[in-house]
DNA sequence: AATGAATGAGGCTTCATTCAT
DNA sequence: GATGAATGAAGCCTCATTCAT
């Protein structure tokens, strides 16, 4: 708690920032270590006192979102037991935190997922393993189907499958989201998905 | 049409095949012009006979596989005049055709979307516009959309989110199955997609 | 024995004596890349074609001398039985292969002893192992002493810790020849050196 | 004269070891300063206050291995007039002087050699000038032998020549010890070294 | 047309040194 | 005086592209 360790930490976390927000405007790939210094207003440098590599600094910046997202997935879920408004909430946040808040960088989305899915085979599962963070998603999703299935309130439909789908069409909407923003009214949409997936598209007659 | 030039194209497409499947195993940019030249079986300058840049090709594989899918889902809606159908046949088309036959350069979509996003700003080649290519695909679902609810098979739904919502349901499946291939029956799911999207979750009771 | 396997071996060469030019000059750590690629009168990529690093280069450096000089020990050492001429030879052909005629990259020698001192504990033992190089130099000298001495030509002395001496000798020759080779006649010395060794320096009385 | 000053001197002393030890495990090329302030206990910083820079420390502790060597000699030459005796004790302090007493550190003549010798072209400092060294050693050697031979007791060699193989015998016995210090007995080595030299290995029939 | 040897711009990273605290 | 965070020059190496064969 001596003050050098807090702002060892502050200097860290300003530089992910920066990072963060070039890896979103340039992508990882073309994004230069002095981009890095220059947005962080360092030098090219100092970012080795906090960062070993810049694969280091991607790693980070993917733990820090996929942390963010999952607290604040786990704290709203809490505050209900209702399936129905689980669900709901679920969307909501995601849509919240993934997108709408984290604007900034959601472009960086489209790297992690790239790097996450060829790491899959070659490195070391423990700094950017995908197939966990979406594993734990859907059991979260379909432990809330399942709840409304038995509940009554849903009907008995393949929650495995149809958690795999929420969580499709939520990536996919960020997807189009991140591809043409102006398009793309989030809240409408999410809307109209939470709508869709309660009551579906046929007349009921 | 000297069997030169047939020759010509064919090589052209021989390579560009080559490429789609190194890009799609290590990612657009870790692969070297050297890996494309192995994987095609020829010397790395032979490349430059066909394309003008490592850019070039990146651009050549994207048109062919959208051109390739927007063939195939073209020629399907043309066998019903069903909306209901015809939402079945898109969906399955569009598996078919991004997932399950180009299982091996499925991994390329990725760098397309991240580079289709990036270019949005920078430099718009014409060569790799995702948002003109986005823009009619929802043009064609929410066109069988409206015919639906016109001729009163769907409920009254924004037709413009909801094509947005199936798009993304579709990318999204197709990245989690990317990522988790065995994790995802991709049959089963856009199955489960569209009995959820036609009936909803929720019991009509 | 394809014209282009003589052309890259060849190459290879040159710029391997380029190398060790450069080395012998400005000692390995502060030699550049840069500065082997002007010595070649190549571009710096170039190098790379040839060797993957550094310290590829400096490995082969090491490998040639040696080689060189064992094959030529070998061979002299051969024209004849006498022990007192095989010790005459083995230091007069040692004299001219790693000094005389290897004037030039002689001073490179120190950055081997270096190198293969501290990679003694930590680094691959198959590129610069001075200990086996050493092992088996003093096998042989001692080998001659000791047929010296079963012949009767030679007091029975120590034969190993004498191998250690005359190789000692050697080394510490070529050292201060090295560092002050105008003050060095290295014949005179090698002619005094086999001389005292011989007869020692005490008057016999 | 006050504390301070003492402190400041005991102070550069320790630095000046740490780096020493540093130095002979790494070599001068790859010590980092961090590496010195670690071994030294103190802030990287801190070596400023008692040293220009890393080639100051090099210089010095350049300085200090002579000095020392110089003055051992020196003193225990005093203690006889007997050329032979004089001869042994100067190969004997020569031996644990440089080699036993300073086990730690022998590994960094290795760098002495290396920069003494490129330093004779570049950059004559007047503080690493090993020619100034090894000729006042030659001298100093050669001095003995003369004298030797005036009293009736070695006999007429070329002493010059002498003396320069007699200090490449030591240098050389050093580095092979440095080499293979589990090969090499360095006290029955250094006998039969003054053995030999005294007595030839030529059976005197 | 096909090749692959050659190239050098440019990237990541290291580390001696500085300087504010 | 002591420190270590900050720095940027400089090094090694990669790789898209060129071009002579």
């Amino acid at each position: 708690m001596s003050p050098k360790i807090i702002d060892k930490e502050a200097k860290k976390a300003e530089i992910l920032q920066a990072a963060m927000q070039v890896f979103s405007r340039k992508g990882v790939a073309k994004t230069r270590m002095a981009d890095i210094a220059v947005a962080a207003g360092i030098g090219k440098g100092t970012i080795y006192e906090y960062f070993r590599s810049k694969e280091e600094i991607f790693a980070a910046a993917f733990q820090q979102v996929n942390q963010r997202a999952a607290n604040l997935i786990g704290q709203s879920l809490q505050t209900t037991d209702d399936p129905v408004e689980q669900l709901r909430l679920l969307i909501d946040v995601s849509r919240q935190t993934f997108i709408e808040e984290s604007a900034d960088f959601a472009g960086i989305m489209m790297d992690f997922w790239a790097e996450g899915i060829r790491n899959k085979d070659e490195k070391i599962l423990g700094t950017i393993n995908l197939e966990q963070i979406y594993t734990e998603y859907r059991s979260l999703i379909s432990g809330i189907l399942n709840d409304g299935i038995q509940k009554g309130v849903f009907r008995p439909v393949d929650t495995a499958s149809l958690a795999a789908i929420i969580i499709a069409a939520l990536d996919g909407v960020m997807l189009q989201w991140i591809m043409t923003p102006e398009l793309i009214d989030m809240k409408k949409i999410t809307d109209v998905l939470i709508d869709g997936l309660m009551n579906g598209i046929k007349r009921s007659d």
